[in-house]
DNA sequence: ATTGTATATGAGCATATGTTCATATACTTT
DNA sequence: AAAGTATATGAACATATGCTCATATACAAT
């Protein structure tokens, strides 16, 4: 059987989709977004929260930007962090009450 | 503020979650499961159409196979697999036809 | 200006990941 | 029994990942 048979995904939609999987693959990410997905927060409180340095959370938030799942504001010394991608926290949050009402 | 003050997820739910992603968050396994959600798939077949060798194919449905995502019956020499988890299926069908709506 | 506070970032390191290569296993065919 | 076919598996290797540590940056407060 040829290759040509079968409904393929474009690599660029693979690409895309394992991106956007990864992002939410590391466990770090999880919490983060969760705690986004109740109010905005700080690098500090973030990193206080989840028992983290705050270097850890930081480049995890670098992460998140990059892939545009984040954005902040700056309000002096302190950064606020909301999340900035609907589609994705829809995604986990299908996922964490799929898992929790088992 | 303390930690206690906030909605937090139980490690488990975290853990399963981002075994989930990480699940999907592989080209070739997407490419695998998105296969399998057409038809049934024999290990060759799944190598012959994503031109991949049946060594790396072998590994990646065993890793699929551990996360209970798939599962095969045997029919002689070949091994014939189907998806095993639909919330996760379709998870992953959301995510991809979102992407291509785009 | 100096010190303090909040965050970002680069280097380094240990671990995880995905593939290849060689080989084992189990069944089929002759 | 022997050779062939389909798949599984272990070792090895290169790359990716997520953290720590040290330091840079930018603003605030004194």
């Amino acid at each position: 059987m040829k290759q040509q048979d079968y409904s393929i995904l474009s690599p660029n939609t693979v690409d895309e989709a394992s991106r956007i999987f990864k992002a939410l693959s590391d466990p770090t990410r999880i919490k983060i977004l969760f705690l986004l997905s109740q109010e905005e927060c700080s690098v500090n409180h973030i990193a206080e929260v989840l028992e983290m340095t705050q270097s850890a959370v930081s480049h995890q938030l670098s992460f998140l930007r990059n892939l545009r799942l984040v954005k902040y504001r700056r309000e002096g010394n302190t950064f606020f962090y909301t999340y900035d991608d609907d589609h994705v926290m829809t995604i986990l949050n299908q996922v964490l009450s799929h898992i929790e009402c088992e």
